[in-house]
DNA sequence: GCCAACGTTGGC
DNA sequence: GCCAACGTTGGC
């Protein structure tokens, strides 16, 4: 079982739309960095676990508890040519970007990046590490058993 | 809106 | 295969 640190813009999809959707269940669609489809493609297993985070927003930072709840696809966006994630060079038999759905469990309280900055325990967060511009990270069980054990109780 | 940091592209 | 230019991410 490993651990995750997806980001998702509230704009494009928050938790409370993922909660909303059937199953509560999203395809992870828009993954356009290599590293990041590396992750999805060849390291996620159905079951981990991942903190939902909200980036490019007002208050960024984790807002839920979800779990990887496929196994890797090809990502349809990138045959369709309106999408503004279209990939010209992707063919349907040499498929180039994949994705996974991810189901939503339960909305946490905030935790606010700042927050995850001032634990000296998360010190060596992927997500906090300078210039990270990955939008999945892969995260420890100790950071998980952190993160998940002081969000506040609901 | 700014800017740091990094990935991608393309000329050579 | 180098590397400058450009684009993108994302917090602030």
């Amino acid at each position: 079982m490993n651990y995750w640190l997806m980001k998702s813009e509230p704009v494009e999809c928050s938790i409370d739309d993922a909660l909303a959707m059937p199953a509560a269940t999203v395809p992870w669609t828009g993954v356009r960095n290599y590293q990041a489809r590396n992750f999805m493609r060849d390291a996620m297993r159905v079951g981990d676990g991942v903190l939902f985070y909200h980036s490019s927003c007002a208050e960024p930072g984790i807002v839920g508890i979800a779990e990887v709840a496929s196994a890797p696809y090809p990502d349809p966006t990138q045959f369709d040519p309106a999408s503004h994630y279209y990939d010209a060079a992707a063919k349907p038999d040499a498929p180039r970007w994949v994705l996974v759905d991810v189901r939503a469990i339960r909305r946490t309280p905030l935790v606010p990046i700042a927050q995850l900055r001032a634990q000296p325990e998360l010190a060596e967060m992927a997500v906090l590490r300078r210039g990270n511009r990955l939008s999945i990270t892969p995260v420890t069980a100790a950071e998980w058993a952190v993160i998940t054990t002081r969000l506040p109780a609901r």
